[in-house]
DNA sequence: GATGAATGAGCGTTCATTCAT
DNA sequence: TATGAATGAACGCTCATTCAT
């Protein structure tokens, strides 16, 4: 009994979350109304009530739901690499597999969260992703990876400005929504300038290198 | 025309504009009521009505008046330049200097526009941005000053997006906000890097003319 | 019947009935929630509704078991003394000792009830006490007790005036409310202001009669 | 213009705050709803916030504007009089005629006000009236004027507790709510009892006194 | 009987917009 | 043109009541 009435609890929340992100990426944080919400999740206005105090905690929620997972798969892959080219590949494909499983949810982080007037950590949540890959840099640089001059706090900034606005371009139809191809090239694209901006000149073993890499981290996942 | 016909009406206008941009900046579309304008302009409630059809169309030249004049600025930097890298540095340049000039409204544009559920038409402007720095770059490609395999408008959406987040580090605090130097070292940086990525490879003159042209081009302004 | 048939379920009806004048107590008729008295009662939200059709029925309920037994011991005391005297001062002592038993439950009675705007019957229940008291002061003045010219109605409504505010004093602190002297000193004034009011003047004997009476009377119960 | 507009405005907050008491007085506080006392007052639902932040400021005021003008009329009565006799037959004449004059407003006050849950200063109001009283009755016993043993503050208490339910009686119905004269003949009786048990007991004087008094003091007013 | 999730009407408050002066 | 009072739709939130288990 309890066990059911709590997967089914679970289950109302998720469902409610899920409208709520559904709303919220159709009509932006202003306008997404309780009652849409309830409306889309197919629930009663009230019941909303019951599972998130007030509609900045479902927004908050929402958000956080997104970018929990959307972090936690981002130091995943900057863990995962052993050089800093594998593992910027990795953030980058992370970056843009999140968007070709679920554009609604990126649209949403891109376009919406953090310009909800603060309601929702924008800066805590931007903060957190760009010390990560601040880290990600700082220890490349150690390495001998970065090139010279390079700061690490810069080089995260641009790294996710870059893939934000190429996710932009997608978003707003700049580049073709649904063609997984053009989504793949501008994946290996993205990453390969970023990298060549701020790996060290390693002259002669570019290219080869480059190529390599390529082949072997970004075909079609 | 109208508003060509008297100079205080203009004046009346551009005080409501700018009052507009203030308490916009201060606390974001949604928290940005009329009432709010009108106090900050020093001016009676109903007035704003006089200059402005209503809310939104108020909002949308917020963000055109301090658009048009970024945009603007932007275009002239693309086509003053004669190579790629003047032409980048350029458009790095305006953008980091209207954020000197203005953090504010700089901030407005980073952060607030958009989240305006498609009232303000950050699409298009967006489009605009990318669409003339793409021209810049394909220009670019056509000429060979762009590295094989580099997209024009991926790399226009890459270099907003690594000069956006960039100063977005400065509007959240993860950079030192107040600190002429480290904006203009920052300035410097992103260019260089993105420059790096994006230019072919030329090894051996490198070095010398990237410090070349950083001294004359980037010293501060 | 029903409420015969089962001592557990008179049990958890009162449970919740106490547990309503608790709340009622302490938040006052429009902050008494349902779910508030559930959680006081430790009982489960839709219980309540099992011994209650509604809440007005509930606080109807509270209402009317606490009136009921301070009602029944104002009839006894009205009925008890042979003199109006030892009636009135037994009326006086039973209001004051309701207080100094359950100064939560008076309370209610006296700032609470009639809040509820027609849906408890302030005015039934003040009638019904009026009338008592009323029948008791017309026997009085039948037989002589009463001063000439004192309106038994008016009277009533005097005494039970007098007592309540005077208990209101000790409610909202203006007289001690944890000495239990002053509240019997409170309870004797009480009675005597009102007496001699009331009593018709026996000049030579009053003093005596007084004193005399009120050591038996109104000593520490 | 201003001296105009500024009437209109002082008009359209008293229109509003009458029509609050009737709505108050009708429907008791809790079902006293903004858009009724903006329908009474036949005035857009918004405008009553135009002139109060909230509905308890409104019913804040609406009790303070009741409220005041009494407890300047008491403390005048209490005042005037030079014997304490006098005073509390002004004091009592105040109350019965307020009642005369409105007794909706009168209603409120009984019935309703303070039975707020807090939000309107009960505690304050009465406690305000009852040390007005206390030092009328100070004073009285300082001069002598008081019976032995009778508590200044208790004698305040009852004074107004007696009035209290007297005007109840009436409020009720229990009493004549239309008839002048059971109202004059109570406001005597009510004054006559109290101080039959409040003054020191002048035996052979009392009956001519109190004649004598009663028809300068207690005619019709 | 017992539980607490589900329902939805109701109300306070805000604020863009209009309008009389 | 300038003013700010007036309007009322919209929306967040509460909570009494019902209902499935």
């Amino acid at each position: 009994m309890r066990a059911m009435s709590n997967g089914k609890e679970v289950d109302r929340r998720r469902t409610i979350l899920r409208a709520a992100v559904e709303v919220f990426a159709k009509k932006g944080y202003h306008g997404c109304r309780i009652a849409d919400v309830a409306k889309e999740a197919k629930v009663a206005y009230g019941l909303v009530y019951h599972y998130f105090k007030n509609k900045d905690e479902l927004l908050r929620s929402v958000f956080e739901a997104g970018w929990a997972g959307f972090v936690s798969r981002l130091r995943e892959a900057a863990q995962a690499g052993s050089t800093l080219e594998e593992k910027v590949r990795g953030v980058v494909r992370v970056a843009f597999d999140s968007y070709r499983q679920d554009p609604r949810a990126v649209k949403v982080l891109i376009l919406e969260i953090g310009r909800s007037g603060g309601r929702v950590n924008r800066g805590g949540a931007f903060a957190e992703v760009i010390q990560l890959a601040t880290a990600m840099f700082e220890e490349a640089r150690v390495r001998g990876e970065l090139a010279a001059g390079a700061d690490p706090l810069l080089c995260a900034a641009m790294l996710f400005g870059a893939i934000e606005l190429a996710l932009t371009a997608f978003v707003v139809g700049l580049l073709d929504r649904r063609s997984e191809e053009s989504l793949l090239r501008a994946r290996a694209r993205v990453a390969e300038v970023f990298l060549r901006g701020v790996l060290p000149a390693r002259e002669e073993s570019w290219k080869t290198d480059r190529s390599n890499i390529r082949q072997k981290a970004d075909g079609p996942s």
